[in-house]
Order: C-alpha cells, then sequence, then structure tokens
DNA sequence: TACAGACTTGGATTCGATTGCACAGACAGA
DNA sequence: TCTGTCTGTGCAATCGAATCCAAGTCTGTA
C-alpha cells in the first residue's frame, strides 16, 4: 500500500514530483483522513444510520474535499451488482438503433446505472465476442435490439444468468421478454390508407426474408388487400435490406414493372428514403404518380419533399419500456415482460388520391 | 463461500432445485474441478509459459465445459485497469453523434476494450452525474464528442487523471488531445464553390453564438467571400441550433428579406434539411432558386430532393482516430494527440449557377 | 451502584481475480 | 551421492469496497 508520510489524499492524486504510480484516493486514504475506520466511511458515504450524524457529516465533507469517489469495480465485487447493463445493437449508426439507445440510456442513468454499448455490425464473429465482453463484464441484464442473429448466441445469453430483453426481436420465434412494435396493425393501417385513397396496385418493399418484423409488416400488408378484395399481386411484392440504397433496387424493380403500381409500403422509412429517391429518378412524382409510405417516423420524415406519410413507433419510449421492464426482472420481478407498443399512421404530403 | 457437495461447475450454474443464489463459475471453481490451484488456473487462461503445456490444455477444455468467463470486475480491481473506457456524448439520437459513436465502438472493440456510453443530453446536471459515474466505474479514457458544455466539467475530468480526447470540441479555448474537422477550409471551399457558380449573395446558416466550430466555419465563409471581394451582408448572417427545426426559422428570416440570398451555407447538414424544408414551403426551389449546401454528409443527404452537396467529414474514421489516440495516451505514451481532419467537398445537385 | 439497552465504532472476512515468492521434484554434472 | 539448475505448482498477499459481528461508550433505570 502506498504509504503517504502525511496521508493526505490530496498527495495521493498530485503529489509533486514523487513517480510512484499515481491512483485515486481509497477508501483508506479517507479513512485515515478522519481517522475512522473504513467500514465508518463506507456507512456515512451511503448515508447509513448507524453512523453519528457529526461523524458522517465530517466525513463526507473530508471524502468531498479529497475528490473521493467510490469504486464502483470493488463494490461490484462484493456486492456481485454491476449496476450495469448491456445495450447490443446491431449498428448505432442506424436512426432506429440510435433512438431506442437514447432511450435506454436516459433511463438507465436515472436510475445510476451505466450502460455497456456493444455493436455487432451484425456479424456473427462480432456478436459472439461482444456477448461474451459483456459476460465477462458482469452485466446485470442485457437489452438487444433488432437481433437479427439472436439464434446464434441465445445459448450464451442463456448461460450468463442475466435477465434479457429484446426490443424488436427479428429472430422468428418465442422468447421470452421483449417489447415489440404492432408491426401488423401498423402496416396494416398504412395499406388501408392507401386503399382509402382509391389505391387498388399497391406495392409492398420488404426487408431481407425471414425476419420476423417483415413478415409481420407484410401480414398487415396482405390483411388489409384481403380486406378489400383485392387480389394478390405477387409481382408487387419486392425485397430489400432496410436500408435506402437495397430500396432503390428493389424500387427500380416495380418502376420497371409493364404496369407499375400506384402506391408503395416500405418496410421502413430508409427504404421509403430509397424508394422516393428513386422514383424521382426516373423521373416521376410522389405523390402524384405513386404514393409512398413508410414506417418508423425517423426524423428526417417531415423534412423529405414531400413530407413522408409513415407508421410511427415511438422508439425512444420503446427503449424506455425495455430499461423499465429490464429494472423489474432485475430486481427479481419474476414476472414477464411482454410488451407490444402501439403504432401510429402519420399521414403527410407522400401518400395522395391515386390519379384517375 | 458456497460449498456445493460436488463442486460441479455445472452446479453451481444449474443446480436444480437448490434455492441459493446462483452465480457463475469462479476460477476457484475451475481450480477445483481441474484439482490445481487458482493461480495455476489463472495462468493457464493466460497461456503462461509458467504452466505446463499438458495441465494448461485440461484446465482450458474443463473452463470452456463449465462456460467459465474471467471476472472483468475482480481481474479490474487488482490490475488497476478495466479496459473500459468512457464516451460521451451530447444526444446519441444526433447522426453525427452516432456516426462517431460507430467508430469509436468498433475500435474499441477491436482491442477488446468496453464502452460506456454515456449520453449527457447537453443538459450540465446530468452531464455531471455523467462524469462522476465514469470516475467510479474507473474508466481508463474518456472521448468527448461536440462537448457543448466542456467547461463545466473540465475540472472534474482532470481530478480522475485519466487521458480524455475531445472530438470536435465546442468549447472555445484549448484543450490538450482533440480530433478536429478543418471547419474553416471547409466551409471556406464550400462557400468558394458558391462564389465559381456566380453566387454573391450568400447567407450564412449558423448554430448557436459562441460554439467553436460555429465560429470556425463561419470564419471559413467570411474569408472566401473577403478573398473574393465581396462586402460583409451582415444581414446575411442568422443563427440556428443545428437542428433543423430551427433552421426552418432562421431560413425564414432570409426568406423575409427585402433581397433574399441565392445561395445559403448551412451549418451543418441538419439545418440544411430544415432549410431546404422552408424553401419549399415558400414555394422557392432548389437550387433554381436557392442553393444551399451542408456540412457533415450525413447519410439522408445523397436521397434528399435534390441530392445535398455538402462539406464530407469522415466521422467514422473520426471517432476511430479518437480511439486510437486514446489508445497511444492510455498506454503511458506522453505524445499530445491534435489531429485535424481534413473535410471534403462533395458536390450533388443541391448548388446550381446563380439565375441570370 | 449495577446493569440493560441503544448508539457508535472497529476488526475481520469476503468478493474473484493477479502476482511475488517459496518450494518440491526432476534431472544433469561433479 | 550431493549439489545446483530448471520447471511447475501452490501459498499468501493484494486490489477497494461492503457487511457480519464484537466491543466499546453512554444513558437511563432499578
Amino acid at each position: 500500500m502506498l504509504k503517504d508520510d502525511e496521508g493526505r489524499a490530496g498527495g495521493v492524486a498530485h503529489s509533486g514530483g514523487v513517480k510512484r504510480p499515481l491512483r485515486q484516493p481509497s477508501i483508506k486514504d479517507i479513512a485515515r483522513l478522519a481517522r475512522v475506520s473504513h467500514p465508518t466511511v463506507s456507512r456515512a458515504l451511503q448515508n447509513s444510520p448507524l453512523v453519528n450524524p457529526q461523524t458522517a457529516a465530517k466525513i463526507r465533507k473530508i471524502a468531498d474535499e479529497a475528490g473521493y469517489r467510490a469504486s464502483a469495480v470493488a463494490r461490484g465485487l462484493v456486492t456481485r451488482r454491476t449496476r450495469t447493463i448491456g445495450l447490443v445493437v446491431t449498428t448505432v449508426a442506424d436512426p432506429f438503433a440510435s433512438e431506442v439507445v437514447c432511450g435506454v440510456e436516459q433511463t438507465a442513468n436515472d436510475h445510476d446505472y451505466s450502460v455497456f454499448l456493444a455493436d455487432s455490425n451484425a456479424d456473427p464473429v462480432r456478436e459472439k465476442k461482444v456477448v461474451q465482453a459483456l459476460a465477462e463484464r458482469r452485466v446485470d441484464g442485457i437489452i438487444v435490439t433488432s437481433s437479427r442473429v439472436g439464434a446464434l448466441y441465445l445459448p450464451l445469453l442463456k448461460e450468463m444468468m442475466v435477465p434479457i430483453v429484446l426490443v424488436n426481436d427479428q429472430y422468428p420465434g418465442e422468447f421470452v421478454h421483449s417489447v415489440m412494435i404492432a408491426n401488423t396493425e401498423g402496416m396494416r393501417a398504412a395499406a388501408e390508407h392507401l386503399i382509402g385513397l382509391g389505391h387498388r396496385r399497391i406495392a409492398y418493399l420488404g426487408d431481407q426474408l425471414g425476419y420476423q418484423s417483415d413478415v409481420e409488416r407484410h401480414a398487415g400488408y396482405q390483411a388489409a388487400l384481403d380486406d378489400a378484395g383485392i387480389a394478390a399481386m405477387p409481382e408487387l411484392v419486392v425485397c430489400g435490406d432496410g436500408k435506402a440504397e437495397a430500396a432503390m433496387e428493389a424500387m427500380e424493380k416495380l418502376l420497371s414493372l409493364g404496369d407499375p403500381p400506384t402506391a408503395v409500403c416500405c418496410y421502413n422509412d430508409m427504404s421509403a428514403l430509397g424508394a422516393m429517391r428513386q422514383i424521382r429518378v426516373r423521373g416521376l412524382r410522389v405523390p402524384e404518380d405513386i404514393s409512398v409510405v413508410g414506417f418508423d417516423d425517423l426524423f428526417f420524415g417531415s423534412y423529405l419533399q414531400p413530407p413522408l406519410t409513415t407508421v410511427r413507433q415511438p422508439m425512444r419510449k420503446m427503449g424506455q419500456m425495455a430499461m423499465e421492464g429490464l429494472f423489474a426482472l432485475m430486481s427479481g420481478n419474476e414476472s414477464v415482460v411482454q410488451i407490444k407498443v402501439d403504432a401510429e399512421l402519420v399521414v403527410r404530403e407522400s401518400t395522395a388520391p391515386v390519379r384517375s
């Protein structure tokens, strides 16, 4: 142990000239300064009623002056709780993910939890590494957003013995705890909106096949068409990958059809962004020639030309809900977190009555 | 200590029925299973040459089967290195920030570091809380992006005795380690581009007054005008806040002028987004009536109608550079990290020759 | 005066790893 | 056979906090 001649904690931090490894003051340094034992310091800083109020005040003052910050590392070791969670996303660069991250982070912060952000980049190898790292960090819980490779590491997650909440899980199958948007109902509302505007040739520009939310959104689209008695048109269903670039290509396929659609339901706003661009590139106009709806309601939607009609997901709120659910689970509450969030159609100007 | 009758690590994790607090296997559990001491297990898993290769192989096999993951918490306590960094952003929901976060996170991950994401929300109170939390977590280093309240907590940061790298610091003044975009040169190139297209009445739609990058970008704009011998037009310089909404209002001011500008240099792409929207709302066209340039080159720029001419910041790369600089500092390298990144003008279709 | 009980405080242990040091056994050279 | 080096391995201490338990002080009452 560092035996300072005087034991001043300030000396520990800023000792002039002495070339010993610097370190932040520990609880023992504070104890020495306050002429009490470490347990007493510990209790004083936890506002324990067991310690004399005057002693506590004095200790707190000294700790404050010394710039003492209790080590969460040491505390975590003994309490077996790190007040830390892991947040796994496929990529933070995606606006949907970053909104969720924002909600999670703020809520965690409000409860004095810290968040380990782990970006899997949709790469299975990295994803596995990332989850192992979280296990080693001894996080108290995990939130996974838009997991696309869930099956790969779910066994790993179980091994960690910490609760896990999924947000908009993409892995087809059951998972215990989750916060999901009402994909089917949301996209159905979007399609019904288009039908109400007189559209009949309505396309669906989806995500890669097999992802849960794509399956559900497509189902909502299909249900609306069925209800309206519109026959299925397989050539109007195309795939993208949830990003703008792929959506341009997919949109091009639709526009090359002999009888192109008069409206498009896009899997998400990023796809809608690409779709609208491609429509422009082909010299057509939104919504005069083709109506477009998105899904998510990302920040840029209302600033596009024309402003995008879309289905709103309360992304930040969903992050908050996931975090709150995780708190419940972490505090030993055994009940299941199964939240389905309502999606809301936001009509702007990218949709219009079909032209006669 | 948990004394399992048999000591099987599997029993620790999945002991059927026994209602003792479950925990992940510890190094002692593995030691018991392998019939060696814990130090030997520790060395074996670190691939230390001190341990017999056969013993090491056996230990690794057993540890693997038991799903053992060394506690980074315990390791951090003794090694005084957590292999953890803090990443402070004003908000992850901002596309610029999330790109930087992405770059930082990936680079950190490649070196087996984990990232604590801390969202200050540009709120001083929260910001302080966030930094204190990082101090308690004993992070090995910190990266702060677009710090707007830097002055408030810089003293706090110094107290932590860990290296700090700022990305695009907004606090006017010197800071030791930083990665900055070439604000002045970048915006100057943008303005020169407009001047080259024949524009003379060029507006500057800035950020809130006093932020470093706004000051510098404005300086670049001004320098270009000066060089071209264009007299200063104070009425053409307006303020936003870096977001689309405020930019709409600022743009409205410009459009209400008796003699509105024929081109606008926007502080960033978000502002450009708002500016373009407002131009449309007023029934004008980009670029026929007014040319618009942005700054950042966010993902949506090339999908706008028209695609946005802007100044590119290699955001992800900047995050990577910040992280690499931090690695150098954390490994005791005392040299100063002072990186200035080149900005590149990307000409798309939101700028055109001034109409005659 | 003595003693129960409330209030404070300190000693010792613990969490799960790393690491300096001691030591046992193998084996070679004298 | 003895000594000495070289390998492996284990013991014990340590990191910084939390917490159980014991012990001390003080007050009030019998």
